[in-house]
DNA sequence: TAAGATTGAATCGTCAATCTTG
DNA sequence: CAAGATTGACGATTCAATCTTA
């Protein structure tokens, strides 16, 4: 009712902040990011003494369990989270270094494998003990046993909308397949 | 007990595939690392109109929410997960796109602020509704509350292990002040 | 003509070295 | 000399164009 102090915020340079810089989803997608950014950024170190990244790391593993150790490139960037070039560059540093080779497609020959070498495999079961203790402490341990339960879950929930490809469900519909396990 | 036989896998190539390949512990990494690829794809498309990404936007965003919308560089870069010289470089493109300007610290002359110019809060404030609608779409919306809400506490923990430096606690113990609530 | 794969050009980010000021 | 910030050289990845085979 006075005729001072109408607006108490007078001064203030930046008046009312927007509320949607607040809002409570970026929040959300903001740790999400982030616990990645972290969790990424530490894994490197275990792979130092293969002289690869995590995007060959992931590649790598994939080779490793699939039969013959072998994927058509494809197959493989599909898979991954990389373009087909940047696949292609990839697999260029991977032959280099040994621990991949190409095989031409006998049945299509616009096509090639990716073939973990023997070192390949070698060297990847190298690092794995030491791999899965930085996932273990920095990840799954953090976790107690229900927590992780639900974390889990609530990834494939996400990863299912995010990146329908690599969902299982998909995954099988579009090979025409049984309903499988996921296990990445 | 019989002379033939003794090895049933005689002709398999693979012999036994190493059971540490098919550890659980690889499935939870790799849930992770591809839900927040999938993710940040997606936003990736909300950040056209400004023509910048995903590192950008937590700039712009950590900016926006700051007092006076202006942060030390060092601070930026240590808030972000960039390097010293890759917040340079995002600030330079930035501040080329007229979303951010440069001002020198009056106290220290060896310092810059990284400051939102108002056509930077403008152009944010524009896509933020597009941006909220997808991270709710991909993600908040597709958890149910419980479910979200135990997401949210894993990342937390999970952060604090893996980035410290992102912990509100950790942060709180550094600058000396009472245990904050965590916005980010 | 389309599919599988690669290449050239460009972008984005890092590391190590550097410059300036405290 | 240490701290804040930037720069040069380089690596990894993407997009669009290309080459080869189906």
């Amino acid at each position: 009712m006075t005729t001072r102090g109408e607006r108490v915020e007078e001064a203030s340079v930046d008046a009312v902040p927007h509320p949607l810089l607040f809002d409570e989803r970026l929040t959300a997608a903001g740790l999400l990011v982030e616990t990645c950014a972290g969790f990424r950024e530490l894994v490197e170190v275990d792979l130092e003494p293969l002289g690869v990244n995590g995007s060959a790391l992931e590649v790598l593993l994939r080779l490793a369990r699939s039969p013959e150790r072998r994927l058509r490139m494809s197959e493989l960037a599909a898979q991954s989270t990389l373009t087909n070039s940047g696949l292609t560059r990839l697999v260029d540093r991977l032959q280099v270094a040994g621990l991949v080779a190409r095989e031409p497609c006998a049945t299509d020959r616009r096509g090639y494998f990716a073939v973990l070498t023997p070192t390949g495999l070698d060297q990847l079961e190298q690092i794995l003990p030491a791999h899965l203790e930085t996932v273990d402490r920095v990840l799954t341990s953090v976790l107690d046993p229900d927590e992780l339960d639900a974390f889990e879950r609530a990834l494939r929930k996400v990863r299912a909308v995010v990146r329908p490809a690599s969902d299982p469900g998909v995954a099988a519909r579009l090979a025409d397949e049984p309903e499988p396990v996921d296990a990445a």
